[in-house]
DNA sequence: AATATTATGTTGTTATATTACGTATTTTTA
DNA sequence: TAAAAATACGTAATATAACAACATAATATT
């Protein structure tokens, strides 16, 4: 809860003098910002280690400090917090809560991503003679996406969505090829199969899925993406923007270590794409 | 753009002392705001009064005006800008900014989107006779992202990757049908094609894409992914994303219209699911 | 009604920020 | 390349703001 939030909150348990101070606050608490202890204290009309005295009861080490904390809990009015949508809802809510639970969500992954994994996993891609994206249903274009942002990015990649062909693939597979598994639940038969498979093969397998699920005991590499609390209806749609995140880092970070070279081949690409656009204004 | 963001944008046209003061406060801007004017410019070897003249250089009245700015521009105690990946970032330098530089743009969509016209589109999805998720290259994948999605919400969808049939599905189109077409620029001639073509046969055309662009032009309705400063080789992958993201609001928002019915084919979705997974421990 | 307790204000001190000015550095011009 | 101008930066003095300690008033308790 932020401090406007809480004098809200405590407004009746205050006593008279801090109720004119909260009062004021209240009012307008964009101006009351700007305001010396000073200025405040005369608008409440009460003293200044009165409002001092405010200022530490809510938690403040003293009252710059409590203005600090008032701009904050100001600032952009929407704390990233994931708020399930409710059947009532208007256009503005549930529009507001889908943007905001999936920056909760990427924000989550965010803090929890274990770098020395993304470096591993970008140390097998590097060496890789040949990527391949296997995911299935809502992962499908998950990894169809992989593959054309590795193929801008010069790599040899293929995506497969179709469970035939990725145990024909897994079944081939060679030492130093990489399979990159996309999976939300990492409870998926069939991949959890072809996983074991190409690892049988000598191939690494990157999983991209949960922890703990029978998909990440068959990885080499595991970046987990840290599902947040409610399993819902609308989970499916954010973990997948955290895998897609996943996988953008990973492309990034194939892309630095492998050096200048590569801005030549973005060039190139780019050029060959003008021809089907219509011009920029 | 919050006061974080412009010290970033003029980090380059910063004097020497300036600089040492930006690169401090960038560093850790939350603990900068609890600095005072002292401390702040001791950990910057910089003069008092040169931090003082730094803030006056972004519009603030004072020091302890700037920290109240700064404050704000930190909704939640994080900052998200958009940073760009440098060369000689470390894993967790990049992971880091892929990740922020997401949530950013996802912050931008959130604050324009416009729910008039996300209302809008809702009711022509749910007249919709037939629904019809276009999409080229890299928004290839977001068009069967977005077929997965409305399927399971019991639409009459379908997606289209290739050209040929795109122009045979819009020249067979008929009023009622509802085309989604998503492109990054709004420039891809067949892409702006094909919506025509749509029109014409009296189709709707709901356009994710960018705004004044050819394929603008073509749309019953325009939302559009508002597409951050820098359109450097990371760009897509963000836009893509705020694309994810604006269909899944338009999917959300079609369920909520629909009313409960829908929980129960959502049900019937995940039972037909099960028996292709290992059970959860 | 007397006492204890809490609430509030006054004063002086300390911390903090700002101004004015001077020196150093860089840039421009001859 | 030297001289002049402009800009950048710091020192020291000053003004402002915040706070602590104490005093008084108001309220509650017995």
């Amino acid at each position: 809860m932020n401090l406007l939030e809480q004098i809200y909150d405590r407004l009746d348990s205050l006593n008279k003098s801090e109720r004119k101070v909260a009062n004021v606050i209240i009012g307008d608490p964009a101006t009351a910002t700007r305001l010396s202890i000073a200025s405040l204290a005369q608008a409440a009309s009460v003293s200044e280690p009165t409002v001092n005295r405010f200022c530490r009861n809510f938690e403040a080490k003293g009252y710059p400090d409590f203005k600090i904390q008032l701009a904050q809990s100001l600032a952009g009015g929407t704390p990233y917090v994931s708020r399930s949508v409710e059947q009532d809802d208007s256009t503005e809510e549930y529009t507001d809560k889908i943007f905001t639970s999936t920056i909760a969500a990427l924000d989550i992954a965010r803090k929890g991503v274990n770098a020395g994994l993304i470096s591993k996993a970008v140390d097998y891609l590097i060496q890789a003679k040949q990527i391949s994206f296997l995911g299935l249903g809502a992962s499908g274009p998950v990894a169809t996406d992989a593959q054309h942002k590795f193929f801008r990015f010069n790599l040899p990649v293929a995506a497969y969505e179709d469970v035939l062909m990725m145990r024909m693939v897994a079944a081939a597979a060679h030492t130093g090829d990489v399979f990159v598994v996309i999976s939300y639940t990492g409870r998926t038969r069939e991949l959890v199969d072809v996983a074991r498979i190409a690892r049988e093969n000598g191939a690494t397998v990157i999983g991209i899925s949960a922890e703990n699920s029978p998909l990440a005991k068959e990885c080499t590499v595991l970046l987990a993406a840290p599902t947040p609390e409610d399993t819902d209806i609308y989970m499916p749609m954010t973990s997948r923007i955290v895998q897609l995140t996943l996988l953008d880092v990973l492309a990034t970070g194939v892309t630095l270590r492998r050096g200048v070279d590569f801005h030549q081949h973005l060039k190139k690409i780019k050029e060959s794409l003008k021809a089907t656009r219509y011009p920029s204004e």
